[in-house]
Formats: structure tokens, C-alpha cells, sequence
DNA sequence: TGACAACCCGTACATCTGTACGGTATACTC
DNA sequence: GAGTATACCGTACAGATGTACGGGTTGTCA
């Protein structure tokens, strides 16, 4: 379906692209054709409509800035802006990074949906779930858990600590990953669940 | 500048909110009219105004679809343009995420600088490292690396891997992390170093 | 009662907008 | 030389669009 663009047709597209995160809604027809200095609208129909055919774009018909960026496929574009590509495979020869070859791009929206954040590891007591000191655990903030997953939570009041969330009789147990901690044992209302652990981030090196 | 909404308003303004996010565009007058069946584009016209002196939107004259929400615009500079908040501490009560409680900020930059890439983990051949099979490592192109650091190299125009650089008696050795597997000893040049890699990321839940 | 705010209608209009049709020019390939 | 892809122009038009002006209803509060 995805092709290769020509330049004026990546030129366009990058136009799209801005105009959607700067101004917050896509251009007109007249808008891009003022942008590049065309004459006729019909020549930016012409590169919109080629746009859509090679699957960068879709267009709502006849509706005022209708035009809508395929997101998977721009993003290999301009992944600089968007975020860290991801190489199907690393040859030797050929420039590296090139997006015939991004199997996907690492986003700070996929990273972390929504308004969540990053809470650093403090101690040893998640080694074992290899959570350790310094890392960085991404947390999409939630009022619930499942059992076994990893969460942040507050217990009587206390600091938010990193634990495995269980259920059993009607007890809440938050459990340390490292056998050297022991478990945490309390009543469901004494417990306050303020996300889920959804990833992490370690800076080697 | 801000100011109460009325029942009406926060409708409209919930409106155009969802438009932006899942059309892609701000909605015209008309478009909102229809959505709350109103028979006349003054009526729109009037909450649009209060919306914008109460200072929730703003309005590019005489531009279609020219609505802008004031507050996505403040959310989108926070948390999706600049990064992840690394918070200090969590607490009851209060905002969790406050910029008072924000230590630090993630973004694409700091998680990999310059031109990076990431490369998806293949194989448990960097398990003892704890680089698994599906985990993203973070990769900054060199070619020179230090003794012990983590690598990716093509050994011989074969394609890329990730292994642990180590240097003896004037051989370059490639040494998986998992005693499993067994490590590549060769000599200088036949290897490209292709970069290291400096962090990691791994999906959960 | 009068003033006011919130809410809505109807109509009009200049301008904007997407799209269509037909044309030109250049470069490249078979 | 014919065919094709890219790139662009000029004109036209139906319908969409933002906005303006004037008027109406309901409920609240002093």
C-alpha cells in the first residue's frame, strides 16, 4: 500500500504535519497552495489525491480541512520529531536508520498513555521483577489493579512504594520481588492504588 | 481570566474537545450546531464567544474550523512536547503530578540523544544482562566502543547483534550474556560496531 | 415590576472551500 | 516515437462557512 514520495509530495506532507501540531487543525487546499507558491488548487489536489493513493493520507470529502495524516506511515517519516524508530534489522552498507526500514516508532504517547509518569527505583526491593535502584518505572496512574501486577501504592498514608499487587481473603498483599523483603499484608481500605506499571526504563552504559 | 462555564458551554466545549482528538479538526459552527440540535449558527456563535472571553478557546477570525482549546494547548506543551515527569515522591492526597513534586523530565532527547535508534531484543541470548526477548534497546551509533560495554555490531556483513564488547590479546570478543550461548572472538576487522547501547525499555503489563 | 443573564431562532451575505474539467511542459522509459 | 509519470496552470461552481443583525423565551433576583 505505502510507496515511495516524491519530494514535493513529502514536502506537503511535512506541511500537514505542522500545521496539525502548530496550528491544531489541518490546512486548506489554498492554505498549502499559498505555502508553496502554486497557482491553480488543482495542483494541490493533484498531490493530495497521490498522497492518499500511496496510504499517507485520508481525506473526508468535500468537508473543510478534511484531510487526516495516516499516522503509522507518517510517523516512519518524520520520526525525528515523533519519536525513537524502532529497525526491523541492522545491515551493514545502506544508511541505517532509513524508514523503509522503521518497524515502528517509539512515541512518548506509547511510552506512557495519557498523563502518567516516571517514578525513579528506589532500593533493591523489586530486583527480583528486575526493577532496580535507579531505574525508571512509567506509571499510568489507576485506581485499581489486577492481581499480579506491578503497581504504586499508598499504604495508611505513607510514600508511594513499587510493589506486586495480590489478592487473597479479602487481604490486599503488596509483595517485594526480592525475597530478602517481606510482604505487606493489609485491609483493603488502608490501601490507596495510585497507578499500574506499564514499563521501564533503564540508562546504562 | 478564567471563568465558571455554564452547563451548555462545558458541553460545547467537551465537544470540540473530542472533535480535535478524534476527527483530527476543530468543528465548524455548523457541525456543532447539528450535534446539539440547535436550528441557527448564531446560537453557536453566542456560547463561542463566551467560551472565549472566558478564555477556553481561542478563534482564528473568518478561518473555518479555526477554534484553538487554550488548556490542550498547555497540556500538550507539559506532558506530550517536553516529556515524562519524574516525580520525588508519592503522596496521599493532593495533585499527584504537581510541578513542585516534578524532579525531573524524561524526554526523547535524554532517553536517547542525537540520531539513536532502538532495536527490538531477539532471543534470551542477553538474559543475563537482563535484555529479553521484546525489549527495546536504546542505541547510540558509534563505532568505537569501551571494553564491557553493551553493543550492537555485524560481524562480517551478517546482520546486527547485541552482545557485550570485550578486547583480548588483540581480538574483539562478542560475548552474549547467557551462558548458553557462546561467545564470537574475532578479529578487528571484521567487525563494524554499529553503536552502544545506552538504555532500555521494556513493556509490562 | 424591571433588569439581567442564559439560551435560542431566522435570515442574510461575502467569502472560503473542495472538487472538476481541460490544458501545458518536462523528463524518463521502452 | 509513443507512452507514462511528475508537476503545474486557469477557470468554474455548488455548497460550506464565519459572522452580523434583530428578535424571542425563560428563569432569577432585587
Amino acid at each position: 500500500m505505502s510507496q515511495e514520495l516524491t519530494g514535493r509530495q513529502r514536502s506537503i506532507l511535512a506541511f500537514i504535519h505542522r500545521c496539525i501540531r502548530e496550528e491544531g487543525a489541518p490546512p486548506t487546499v489554498r492554505e498549502i497552495m499559498a505555502r508553496f507558491g502554486f497557482a491553480s488548487p488543482s495542483t494541490v489536489s493533484g498531490h493530495l489525491q497521490a498522497l492518499q493513493t500511496k496510504g499517507y493520507l485520508r481525506r473526508k470529502p468535500h468537508q473543510s480541512r478534511g484531510l487526516q495524516l495516516v499516522q503509522e506511515q507518517v510517523e516512519k517519516i518524520f520520526y525525528r520529531t515523533e519519536g525513537i524508530p524502532v529497525l526491523g534489522t541492522v545491515a551493514a552498507g545502506k544508511p541505517l536508520v532509513a524508514y523503509q526500514n522503521i518497524e515502528e516508532v517509539l512515541t512518548l504517547k506509547k511510552l506512557l498513555p495519557e498523563r502518567g509518569f516516571a517514578l525513579r527505583i528506589q532500593g533493591e526491593s523489586m530486583s527480583g521483577a528486575e526493577l532496580h535502584h535507579g531505574d525508571y518505572a512509567l506509571v499510568r496512574p489507576q485506581p485499581l489493579a489486577n492481581d499480579g501486577q506491578i503497581v504504586v501504592a499508598i499504604v495508611n498514608g505513607d510514600e508511594g512504594t513499587v510493589k506486586r499487587y495480590r489478592e487473597r481473603r479479602g487481604k490486599i498483599i503488596l509483595e517485594p520481588a526480592n525475597p530478602d523483603y517481606e510482604p505487606i499484608e493489609v485491609a483493603p481500605e488502608e490501601v490507596t492504588i495510585v497507578g499500574v506499571v506499564i514499563g521501564l526504563y533503564r540508562r546504562l552504559s
